[in-house]
DNA sequence: TACTTAAAGAATAAACTTTATCCTTTGATA
DNA sequence: TATCAAAGGATAAAGTTTATTCTTTAAGTA
């Protein structure tokens, strides 16, 4: 496993094996939820308390070191904090990957269009991944 | 109050006072979430109960009569299933405000990039309204 | 227009999810 | 190593959503 300490410093999060732990199954399965978080971590600390998932979770977005991703008809996962990018959704099987694109050209629409002051933009798309469409 | 009758049969969804005035209460604000839906609802109704609202909510989004709106940092909202659209929410006022744009270029950018078999795309701004910005 | 029936509403309990509390343990700093 | 704020575990409490039961009603039909 990855030596994480030095990152959760630099969010000012006190270096617990848990949060290690927490950081490492972000890292390895890139989108996860508070579930399957409770589960993983279960193997590692058998005594662990849901309380803490949640507790965890909470301080990591109050420190952006976790972004909370919200998916049409699925449960909200977590990710580390990354630079920009959109989601893509498998009906079927759920898996969830990252994509990068270039979605300056509709943010300027949406400016241009409206009267709000934009600065962010999040965008999922839904379907069926490569092994899901055969 | 415009008469939703039509609307609601053409959804194969019987039509009661109830479903008249979630109905138009969604016509209206556009864009609601359950608590509110409630307590409009309970001026009209002042014993009806919150199981009736999640019910209806759900066999309303079970026949694709409405449609949840996810966003970051804030309750999921109903509204009216429309053309294909996306959103802009106020950081400030949780204002929400429809936005038609094309979505096209990004959808097949992600397309080309991916193994995905992409049918759908969920696009949300975030920032702060007219409003607000000032 | 009255009759019949499946579906909807209200009240309430139950299930599920998230947060709070209390006490013990531990990581970080000096 | 000692100190202390913060984190973990256990559990209760609060909040959210669904299920159950019974009563009422919308919609189709005679």
């Amino acid at each position: 496993m990855i030596d994480y300490t030095q990152l959760l410093k630099e969010y000012n999060l006190k270096v617990t094996p848990q949060r290690v732990a927490i950081t490492d199954e972000l890292y390895v399965h890139g989108h996860i939820n508070i579930d399957e978080l409770f589960n993983s971590l279960k193997i590692k600390f058998p005594s662990i308390s849901l309380a803490t998932i949640y507790k965890n979770i909470n301080t990591m977005l109050e420190r952006f070191f976790v972004v909370e991703v919200k998916i049409p008809h699925e449960k909200s996962v977590y990710e580390l904090t990354k630079e920009l990018h959109s989601h893509m959704v498998c009906k079927s099987c759920h898996a969830i990957e990252d994509i990068k694109l270039d979605t300056s050209i509709l943010f300027e629409e949406a400016s241009k269009k409206s009267h709000f002051n934009l600065d962010d933009i999040s965008v999922v798309f839904t379907g069926l991944c490569e092994k899901c469409s055969k």
